[in-house]
DNA sequence: ACATATTGTCATCGC
DNA sequence: GAGCGATGACAATAT
């Protein structure tokens, strides 16, 4: 039965993974969740191992470094703020191909670092490429699949706080004792992710079918399985499967082929990801990509050729389809484009040769000089003069798509479009005034921004295959809700945390913590929580202090709330405040019974109370304060002053109560300065993080847009010399485009006017628009 | 022993 | 003006 299920299994997924190699999208979850329960259990175990994952993810996200209340650890917090931006970084532009590298360590299950890091290594999987291939993550996080890329990995990193956010108060309880009960059994947290979760779910399975205690474990995915590791059921310990026969070795070979694959394509789309492979989709067209779809970018010209439609419309179908093509096309863009299936639009409509001057399978530099360049070619004078050569790489158009092309620039002079003034290398402004060009103005703007794209690009380290492989993973939707999820939706939800540290302070509140992130709420209960945990019992007995905007961190403490309770009086500080306790209290404390047996150890825990008292407390109980230095320092005003109206307090005693007041506030202010300057720092951080991202995808948008600027010119010239190249005067010879020119009129007509008089009218529309924006 | 990080304290400012 | 919080700067302490 074990090797059977673990062999169907194993089978299955590399299956799924030979089949995604090769193009063939398999939806597994569609399989698991609608026909085969039995299957879905076997793949993906019990449900409740998700809850039980989910719970431990709180606490182990990144495997440890998530900041726990009891294990801070900033640095390794900080590490995994380093590794998560670094895998963030690869979609942008600025990554360095060696970082794609340190990607592939996460993956490699014998690594160090995805070693100690399951959970996280799996996650990023499963947004990075097999996340249809690997079900059972992904039907737990289905829901946030669409949210993009980072948005699964900044589930990862600094998650907890919005996970937490929607937990209760009771479930935060139930995760510390979980915790503490994993941390008292001896269990790392290693096996939080792994293979604790693979025992409950092995008792589950024995409850359910008597199943053997070894098997992968489901929760990690096709990556787990294909390590085929094995979890001792006892010890928790996993270790690699001897799998009989060459399967391990299968596995392995697949699993390198998806790496090599990642390498190439490290920022693949999740279930498009194989399909892109353009050769691939040639040989086994996938179903589930629409086909043609990437080149539909063109579309809006030429379904504009059958029914009327309006500017805008077709701009926005233009938009659309643009990002659709950015999520669809993934690296290997320009190959789709240039090796186009059959029946593709078109290549079929217009015979796109792949040399045609509009070649993406170029680096962004082509793209954007040489497209610059090609622009000033498309309209430069020797294009007229050189009509058939250009034609002949060039698309013949029907006549009929006229029409379109009066919609799409209104009332155009084609001669002036083609055939521009030197001194502007775009055509755009002969667009007539009466009929604005809609395109006019932004594709001026666009292409003379090309040439400072470039320059742009390369100031980023901008690499521009990388870019042009990127184009995807922020583009569109995907993309926006991306940003939105990072800044203001994540606030909300991670602010629902961490908030109450910077709302506290409401200087800072709005601008600072407006973006908040993550890690900056699991920040916030950092230095409190720590100080919390150095609380003793005996400072749970009465000497704390009153600190209100601290009670909040009690749900990321992880004390027990019945000691703490989130009351009031929480001593924040990590001192003995026992020195002011009551006298018998004192006594038991402090002075230990002589001549007993205990009477050493006794003294050493005098010592160690002694040590744990601040100077404060030392001055104070030297100079015999009759009362807590925690009421001397948070007590109101007002219950302060009557409180020492009922002593008779030397002045000495008064002023040491002062300072120590004074001391002690100061000493509060200064923990919530600190942790507001981090706050400010780490949202800083990720408002940087955003903008770059913002920037990136801005700058893919906008490439998108001169790619499909520059075709749609291209098809306006090959069209316009198609017409031309067809007309015949009586005597049946051809216009020279030297003393001749095309001009499309308003009401949809094209006129053969002079050449001389079409430049008239191309530099009076060339004026007015300049004059408009005087 | 040294470097670095953390924490406590003081001075000062502004509310 | 007292009280208090915020914060820079420095020192003490911890790691």
């Amino acid at each position: 039965m074990l090797s059977l299920k673990k062999y169907l299994t194993e089978g299955l997924l590399q299956f799924t993974i030979l089949l995604s190699l090769i193009g063939v999208r398999v939806d597994v979850d569609t399989y698991l969740t609608s026909q085969l329960p039995p299957l879905r259990e076997i793949i993906l175990g019990p449900s409740s191992a998700y809850t039980q994952t989910q719970f431990h993810n709180l606490r182990n996200t990144l495997d440890g470094y998530g900041i726990h209340p009891k294990s801070i650890d900033l640095d390794n917090y900080f590490t995994a703020r380093r590794l998560l931006n670094q895998v963030r970084a690869l979609d942008r532009f600025q990554v360095p191909t060696t970082e794609v590298n340190a990607w592939l360590v996460h993956r490699d299950p014998e690594g160090s670092v995805s070693g100690s890091q399951p959970s996280s290594g799996l996650a990023l999987e499963s947004s990075s490429g097999l996340q249809d291939v690997t079900g059972p993550d992904n039907g737990v996080r289905e829901s946030e699949t669409e949210q993009g890329f980072s948005e699964d990995l900044e589930d990862l990193g600094a998650v907890a706080p919005p996970v937490s956010g929607d937990l209760t108060k009771e479930d935060i309880d139930l995760i510390d004792i979980l915790w503490r009960q994993d941390i008292d059994l001896g269990a790392g947290r290693e096996i939080f992710d792994y293979s604790h979760r693979q025992k409950e779910q092995d008792v589950d399975k024995e409850l359910r079918d008597g199943a053997e205690q070894e098997d992968t474990w489901p929760g990690e995915g096709a990556e787990a399985l294909a390590r085929n590791l094995l979890v001792d059921g006892e010890t928790g310990e996993s270790f690699p499967a001897q799998v009989p026969g060459g399967e391990d070795q299968t596995a392995l070979s697949l699993e390198e082929c998806l790496r090599l694959l990642e390498a190439t394509c490290p920022f693949g789309e999740n279930a498009e990801f194989p399909a892109d492979i353009s050769s691939i989709t040639e040989a086994v067209p996938s179903e589930s990509e629409p086909p043609g779809l990437q080149n539909n970018l063109l579309s809006p010209l030429l379904t504009g050729t059958e029914s009327p439609f309006d500017l805008e419309q077709q701009w926005q179908d233009l938009m659309s389809i643009m990002e659709m093509q950015a999520m669809e096309v993934n690296t290997s863009t320009s190959e789709i484009l240039y090796n186009a299936p059959p029946g593709d639009p078109l290549s079929t409509n217009y015979s796109l040769a792949p040399n045609t001057p509009i070649n993406q399978n170029v680096s962004l530099h082509q793209a954007s000089l040489g497209g610059c360049s090609q622009d000033f070619s498309l309209f430069s004078p020797e294009v007229e003069s050189l009509p058939v050569a250009s034609s002949s790489t060039l698309l013949p158009l029907v006549p009929s798509n006229s029409t379109s092309l009066n919609s799409t620039f209104g009332s155009t002079n084609l001669a002036g479009l083609f055939f521009p003034p030197q001194l502007n290398g775009t055509a755009n402004d002969t667009a007539s005034p009466e009929l604005p060009d809609p395109l006019g103005g932004l594709l001026d703007e666009a292409m003379l921004d090309e040439i400072s794209l470039m320059d742009l690009a390369i100031e980023e380290g901008f690499n521009p295959v990388q870019a042009s492989q990127l184009e995807e993973e922020f583009d569109s939707d995907s993309g926006l809700s991306l940003d939105s999820s990072h800044s203001p939706s994540s606030l909300s939800s991670s602010e629902g945390s961490s908030s109450s540290s910077s709302s506290s302070s409401s200087s800072s509140s709005s601008s600072a913590s407006s973006s908040a992130s993550s890690s900056f709420s699991e920040e916030g209960a950092v230095g409190y929580s720590s100080d919390s945990e150095t609380l003793d019992l005996e400072e749970a007995e009465g000497a704390v202090g009153y600190q209100p905007e601290y009670s909040k961190f009690c749900r990321m403490s992880y004390q027990d709330p019945s000691q703490l309770s989130c009351l009031p009086y929480l001593e924040h500080v990590g001192h003995n405040h026992t020195y002011n306790m009551a006298p018998s209290a004192l006594d038991s404390a402090d002075l230990p019974p002589p001549s007993t047996l205990k009477k050493g150890s006794k003294e050493k825990q005098a010592d160690f109370l002694d040590k744990q008292m601040s100077r404060d407390e030392h001055r104070a109980r030297a100079m015999k304060i009759p009362f807590t230095n925690d009421k001397i320092i948070n007590l109101p005003v007002e219950e302060f002053n009557e409180l020492l109206s009922k002593y008779q307090l030397s002045e000495a005693q008064l002023s040491l109560i002062r300072d120590i007041r004074r001391r002690g506030k100061n000493k509060m202010a200064a923990q919530n300065c600190r942790k507001r300057k981090l706050d400010t720092i780490l949202n800083l951080e990720r408002d940087v993080e955003d903008l770059q991202r913002d920037k990136a995808r801005l700058l893919r948008e906008k490439v998108e847009f001169l790619r499909s600027l520059r075709q749609m010119k291209q098809k306006v010239q090959s069209l316009y010399q198609e017409v031309f190249g067809r007309l015949r005067d009586e005597n049946g010879r051809p216009y020279s485009p030297s003393q001749y020119a095309l001009q499309y009129a308003g009401d949809g007509s094209v006129l053969l006017i002079p050449r001389t008089l079409a430049d008239q009218q191309a530099r009076r529309q060339e004026r007015k628009p300049k004059d408009r924006r005087k």
